[in-house]
DNA sequence: ACATTGACACAACAAGTGTTGTGCAACAAG
DNA sequence: CTTGTTGCACAACACTTGTTGTGTCAATGT
């Protein structure tokens, strides 16, 4: 007996697959990614793993392209485009923290993916690639910025990679302690490293 | 037919208990959170699931009395203290980094039970609560610093906050990407962080 | 009107999981 | 030597997991 529900008209196929991969993105954020299943997934989306095996192959596959897209919305998301030059890097480092509900979502299902990233070598080195390419983005706004004469001289790189390593350990604590690390905490936190690279004001 | 290996003689309960800790520490150095299984821990320790359920009632009990264990392990490990003031703070922030491979272990745990910790709120507490802990005794450094004029006036908690931040990232950067940030490279990029810090020399 | 095809539900599968129970060996106490 | 007790292997359990196959509905092309 066939109780299922109004199936989507055809042709949509690629539209459904993002469906199924938003549903993906919810149960990560909250169960974790040890928590995402394909029946979870299914029942976030009322439907069942049939669904989700008639658009994607194997688990893998699901989950590469829920992240895939993650990254793809994350690079394409509106972004803080205020001013120039220590200003621009500011709204670059503020863009990364989970200032949002969602921006939340989306860095809790990053931290939770890390286990996986660390025993899989092939996505770890896929994650370091994309920090590498964030380094890179980053250290353009360094220069501009000491072009400006608005940050002392210094390996723009250098001084990238350590803005990169705050903004993500403030990321981690924000998710871990949302109750003391507050979206006015974290940006008075950042704000404060940024003093202290400009030059050491209170 | 019994053909098992000569068991330990008794009154090692303890003892016993934390041999099965360290194998339960290197699945997950290695294979990660969710690679954590228990026939994986018995393998790793020659022995069947049988001997787990004999030291420890269920899966979660191994784990936290694991988690415990490494905590405690951290907290009575070696440490630099070379020296006073700026110095000492120094070495605190070395001592979480990642620069032997026993601190990448460790680390590695670490990262590995972030995605568990975020979606048990229990966890999550708890680990807010050490990381806190951890945030006051680099307060309690940062303004020994400022005593002696090595270091800025300024809210000692909030420069405790961001330091612990920059080095967690650091931490996470390391795991993903070790070509990249060698030992040199992250106490390289402490050592520029804590020069901004103290007052924006090169 | 008919055939085809896409979109799913549904059920079953093998593999792996944590857990439980039974039983044997080695030690310890009497 | 007997008797308990500890330390564990071993096997079976109920359950969950990803995967596969089959069938049925609705939409579409002809």
């Amino acid at each position: 007996m066939y109780r299922g529900r109004m199936p989507r008209s055809k042709g949509d196929h690629e539209a459904r697959r993002r469906d199924v991969s938003a549903a993906v993105w919810h149960v990560m954020a909250t169960r974790g990614f040890a928590g995402l299943t394909l029946r979870a997934v299914a029942a976030e989306l009322g439907a069942t793993t049939g669904l989700l095996t008639h658009y994607f192959p194997t688990k893998r596959a699901l989950v590469e392209y829920a992240l895939d897209l993650l990254e793809q919305r994350t690079l394409s998301r509106p972004r803080r485009e205020a001013g120039q030059g220590l200003a621009a890097f500011r709204d670059a480092l503020l863009d990364i923290l989970p200032l949002t509900p969602e921006a939340v979502d989306s860095n809790r299902v990053w931290v939770s993916s890390w286990d996986a990233a660390l025993s899989d070598p092939a996505l770890s080195a896929d994650y370091a690639r994309k920090y590498a390419q964030g380094r890179e983005r980053l250290r353009a706004r360094v220069a501009a910025a000491q072009d400006l004469g608005e940050l002392p001289r210094g390996d723009p790189a250098q001084i990238a990679a350590g803005a990169q390593s705050f903004v993500l350990g403030l990321v981690v604590q924000a998710l871990i302690d949302p109750a003391t690390f507050t979206p006015e905490r974290q940006v008075e936190l950042l704000d404060g490293y940024l003093a202290a690279l400009a030059g050491g004001g209170s």
